[in-house]
DNA sequence: ACGTTAATAT
DNA sequence: CATATTAACG
């Protein structure tokens, strides 16, 4: 009676779709269901709304929500058409118990009404989120084969995909990390075993920040840094909601190198014997990442020389001397000659530079496991 | 192409 | 401050 009115206007129970229609049929009054039936769809559009954003991550619950949606609207269609048996005028609004103007019908209401008519293409069209798909896309082009984005049972390739994948690793990945690289994805082994190069990009960031409804803290996967960015972020945003938008040319999405990435890096780096010798375009090509720029690896080249010049102590106090190797590169520059023989030296270092994971001296006491380990990469 | 440096962004 | 990217110079 009264009950079914008052628990579904004022504080509002999630009943389930079947549910729902029950109650909708129970509805005698032609205007009430109707709302009733808009409020419905609204909160499934707020909902559908709300998750757009990790749609690759839930493309089953955007599956489902649209569903829904779309067969409220035929539902309410249906029972318009009932209700208004003569046929003749398809433009009556619904609610048209008192009819205030039959044309020109201006209020909230007919408002209302067209948008719960057209919902369905609204989420096609309207949500223009993904800007950055496009981008994407265009960037993807480098190694795509298809599109993976329809696959989100394996959306972890090597580093295809520049830019989405990683959300979902995203929200574990922040923690400090000593030195040098801040793995993006620092526990992805626990995660998944897929060896996965993903590039964690501000994308995902980006685009929680531009949707307005998002919650905001669930940051990059990166670095979150939490405290400031979160809130100078907002501070942004509040200050211009809207000048910058597309710029001139929109940035490339920083390169995170997660540990596995930086690991390559320096298996490349040690195959080519040494950081001093190894040159930018060799490790590239041995590293076998694709989407990798000459420039990228020139860069973190440039940073791990700086840091491996900064503290050598402690590295080279075991063995030999990284310094000497480093210094006396003065005369030979065998370049990709051989590995082994040389000096192992530079990989001892690269090994201590980058314990991201493994928790330091756990039980590989060798700092350099298997050499060609280059694994199955495709 | 490679190594640096500086400017800039995150 | 640390890390990354980019442009520019040698």
């Amino acid at each position: 009676m009264e009950l079914l009115s008052l628990d579904s206007s004022p504080l509002f129970v999630p009943k389930t779709i079947t549910d729902f229609l029950a109650q909708l049929a129970a509805t005698k009054d032609g205007s009430q269901r109707s709302s009733e039936l808009d409020g419905y769809v609204k909160r499934l559009e707020d909902e559908l709304r709300k998750i757009e954003v990790f749609k690759r991550e839930l493309p089953l619950c955007m599956l489902l929500l649209k569903d829904a949606i779309e067969l409220l609207k035929e539902e309410g269609m249906r029972w318009r058409r009932m209700e208004e048996r003569p046929v003749v005028e398809v433009f009556i609004p619904l609610k048209g118990n008192s009819e205030e103007d039959g044309g020109v019908v201006s209020g909230k209401e007919n408002i209302d009404k067209k948008n719960w008519m057209s919902s369905a293409q609204l989420w096609n069209t309207s949500i223009n989120v993904f800007d950055y798909t496009k981008r994407d896309s265009v960037e993807l082009k480098l190694g795509n084969e298809e599109d993976d984005r329809s696959v989100p049972e394996n959306p972890i390739e090597v580093s295809n995909n520049r830019a989405v994948e990683g959300a979902l690793l995203a929200f574990r990945g922040q923690n400090e990390l000593s030195g040098f690289a801040k793995p993006c994805l620092k526990e992805v082994k626990e995660v998944s075993e897929v060896p996965n190069l993903c590039l964690m990009t501000p994308l995902m960031s980006e685009a929680l920040a531009g949707s307005a409804s998002a919650n905001s803290k669930t940051s990059n996967g990166c670095k979150g840094s939490g405290s400031g960015s979160g809130v100078a972020g907002q501070v942004k945003l509040l200050n211009k909601p809207q000048p910058q938008q597309q710029q001139q040319p929109l940035r490339k999405p920083r390169r995170c190198w997660s540990p596995e990435l930086h690991r390559r890096f320096v298996d490349a780096l040690q195959q080519l014997g040494g950081t001093e010798v190894a040159t930018p375009k060799q490790i590239r090509e041995l590293m076998q990442v694709e989407g990798l720029t000459n420039d990228e690896v020139k860069s973190h080249l440039q940073k791990y020389r700086l840091h491996i010049r900064k503290l050598p102590p402690s590295a080279a106090a075991g063995q030999g001397n990284a310094l000497l190797m480093s210094l006396d590169h003065s005369g030979d520059h065998s370049k990709a000659n051989n590995v082994q023989s040389g000096s192992p030296q530079g990989p001892l270092l690269a090994g201590g530079f980058a314990k991201c994971r493994s928790t330091t001296g756990g039980e590989s006491g060798n700092s350099r496991e298997a050499e060609e380990d280059e694994k199955s990469d495709g």
